[in-house]
DNA sequence: TAGGACCCGCTTTTT
DNA sequence: GCGGGTCCTA
């Protein structure tokens, strides 16, 4: 049953995409061109027509954009009608798979690590395989890509290596290299992977290897999730990796695929991102549909006219030209700055300029930046002028310090088998030191896990210590059943630890983060949720991107502020005004890509995306002098001359396509900001 | 053995 | 400006 408004909300070949009535489909969306409304009409169309909510899976990339389809599909229905209907990051729902079906995957009791934990393991690993580590030139964290990489991507060790490490080159010197390192890097791998296994440890990429193992192995499998499942909707295909094309591939057999994708949005390699997942998915997958979505709704034609210009000087064919509805507005802005501190005081003048005579809001205006590391200035800035900001991407709350010290607690009572947590835990008391902690690793780990932990605790660290940590962990682990409580509780036993460790800025800024935890903790029903959910779940990403309001934990959403993220995070956002750090030569692309004529094509998809997420005004800022340097023929050239593809985007930048200006106030750069080395006391005085 | 002081290198992007 | 590693001292 097809609502009334539908004709009105889709254009044709949307609804032809909503109503899409064969087996398995692939919808090609370019940038603005409705795919998120898509792929919430599609679930609602599903929905109306009778299927039962609980029968569809969305799947993301971010815990955000799930949930976000989500509410929007609910939102579409009386009150409980849609509420069964999931949606889900990758990751988090194997996890979740694998929690509710214990059995068939063959995990009961099990820690979810991140990165950091996965760094741990390696360096613990490294120290104990000395001899092998000592031969190879390489640092713990690269062997964790490497093993990341080969996982990802379904490639064998000895090409990860050879393109991680020897950038796909396949002469004989090094053909040589590789098969010499390569048993080394191997024992080590290996040593990693049973660490891993011994303590019960998930990694990222375990999750999903272990759900599409089963399902490719194993016929019964495919039957029980069949039956909880009719329609999978995948967003952001062209970002899935082999790995995860192995996990979906399965589900062609048990229910229907539909999955929404742009290629020239692909922005993941180094995850191990394929957009032939995305360019062969009619051949891959039989009884398949491709349509497209070519009107974009989103940003005027000047903006557009920009991005496909770029797009179109690529060597590969994207075979896309976005026609916007949006035919008036004005031309992109190239501003050219000579330093950070003019970008950013030019941004925070353009935005209090639209906030002040413009009637737009703080939230109208979307700051993007190649990385993280990049915006600093800008907060800085943004910070003096009283702009609120909010930012994406970044260092998660629970992998911040503090935050990891209380977790710690709650891990090893989830899983004893927890070698990290212990660590983390045992160190953090005066007194005791890596070597301690490790030696008492070994004992409490040799436990046969059904003595109480604290006991466990005091025979393997005899002492004073032992006595007093044992019986804290003893007592904490009554509150197990409650997670908020023992949160509470944690954190009352070690907040004068914490205070004391973080001493530097435990007031200002950290303290506050436990009440924080406390909230979160309470939304999970169990520990062994929040441990594992918990990492997943990408709305736990509230470093300062949230606030308290009231009792609940919310996102400060709400509220007006500009948003300052990495382009990488900001797939899916849109902003009436947008603005684009740096892009300026050596930065698209970056000069770390040179080498790879396919990494700078990503580079420039990267840039795409960045430009079309601006509906109404699109600022570009670039540093004059590296243009300057650029003109004028010097090392830049230099370094490119053998290197066939171009070494900045916008060289040849036509003037009909933006308006181009210079930054002229200098007042704004604060004076006491640079590096006075020497104090000047020579003045004043008379020695003679 | 624990912990503090100091120095260096460098700084994509994320589940 | 930050974490990480290293060296030195109690």
């Amino acid at each position: 049953m097809i609502s009334k408004t539908f004709q009105e909300k889709f254009n044709p070949s949307q609804q032809a995409a909503v109503s899409f009535t064969g087996q398995h489909a692939l919808i090609l969306a370019g940038a603005g061109t409705g795919k998120t409304r898509t792929i919430i009409g599609r679930a609602a169309y599903l929905i109306e027509s009778g299927v039962s909510p609980s029968k569809i899976q969305i799947l993301t990339f971010t815990k955000k954009a799930a949930n976000e389809i989500v509410e929007r599909v609910r939102s579409q229905f009386p009150e409980s009608t849609a509420i069964s209907l999931k949606g889900s990051t990758f990751h988090s729902w194997c996890n979740q798979l694998i929690v509710k079906y214990p059995n068939l995957f063959g995990a009961s009791t099990y820690t979810v690590i991140d990165q950091d934990d996965q760094l741990s393991i390696m360096k613990m690993v490294c120290g104990e395989y000395k001899e092998d580590f000592g031969r190879l030139r390489l640092k713990p964290q690269q062997l964790i890509d490497l093993y990341s990489f080969a996982r990802n991507t379904r490639k064998n060790l000895t090409e990860s290596i050879r393109i991680l490490l020897f950038k796909d080159r396949k002469d004989r010197e090094t053909e040589y290299e590789i098969t010499q390192q390569r048993p080394y890097i191997g024992n080590l791998l290996k040593a990693y992977q049973s660490k891993k296994g011994n303590s019960k440890y998930l990694d990222y990429d375990d999750l999903l290897l272990a759900v599409s193992t089963q399902l490719h192995q194993n016929e019964e499998a495919r039957r029980i999730l069949a039956m909880d499942l009719e329609h999978l909707l995948v967003d952001e295909m062209q970002d899935t990796n082999p790995l995860q094309w192995e996990l979906l591939k399965p589900f062609a057999q048990v229910c229907r695929l539909y999955c929404v994708g742009d290629d020239a949005q692909s922005i993941y390699s180094f995850r191990g991102a394929d957009f032939r997942n995305v360019h062969s998915f009619k051949e891959r997958v039989p009884d398949s549909t491709v349509l497209k979505l070519n009107i974009n709704y989103r940003s005027t034609q000047h903006i557009l006219d920009l991005a496909n210009w770029l797009l179109a000087r690529s060597p590969i064919k994207y075979d896309k030209k976005l026609v916007s509805n949006i035919t008036e507005g004005s031309f992109p802005v190239v501003m050219n700055v000579s330093d950070q501190w003019q970008e950013s005081s030019w941004v925070a003048e353009e935005i209090l300029n639209g906030f002040q005579q413009d009637d737009k809001f703080f939230g109208d205006h979307l700051v993007l930046s190649r990385s993280q590391y990049y915006t600093k200035t800008l907060q800085a800035v943004f910070i003096r002028k009283k702009i609120p900001f909010v930012t994406y991407g970044g260092r998660k709350f629970l992998e911040a310090a503090h935050i990891k010290d209380v977790v710690a607690v709650l891990r090893i009572l989830n899983n004893p088998f927890d070698e990290i947590a212990w660590v983390r835990f045992l160190t953090f008391w005066d007194g005791i030191g890596d070597v301690r902690a490790s030696r008492a690793l070994g004992n409490i780990v040799a436990g046969d896990g059904s003595r109480p932990i604290g006991t466990l605790v005091k025979d393997a660290l005899p002492g004073q210590d032992g006595e007093k940590i044992g019986d804290l962990i003893g007592e904490l682990e009554l509150s197990k059943g409650d997670v908020g409580q023992l949160v509470t509780k944690t954190f009352e036993a070690m907040e004068l630890g914490l205070a004391y460790k973080y001493r530097k800025d435990w007031q200002e800024k950290r303290k506050a983060d436990f009440e924080v935890l406390q909230l979160l903790a309470k939304s999970y029903g169990s520990l062994g949720e929040f441990i594992g959910e918990g990492l997943l779940d990408n709305a736990a990403n509230l470093n300062k991107s949230h606030v308290l309001s009231g009792s609940e934990l919310s996102p400060s959403e709400d509220r007006d502020h500009v948003i300052i993220s990495t382009i990488h995070s900001a797939k899916g956002l849109e902003a009436d005004t947008c603005f684009v750090l740096n892009v300026s030569p050596k930065v698209f692309p970056s000069t770390r890509t040179l080498h790879d004529p396919e990494a700078i094509e990503e580079d420039r998809r990267l840039l795409y995306v960045a430009l079309t997420r601006a509906k109404n005004r699109l600022f570009i800022t670039r540093n004059i002098d590296s243009i300057q340097a650029l003109t004028k023929g010097d090392e830049i050239i230099n370094e490119a001359k053998d290197i066939p593809t171009e070494s900045y985007f916008l060289s040849d930048l036509p003037d009909s396509l933006v308006e181009q200006r210079t930054y002229e106030h200098t007042f704004d750069k604060p004076r006491d900001v640079g590096t006075p080395n020497t104090m000047d006391l020579s003045s004043g005085m008379d020695f003679s």
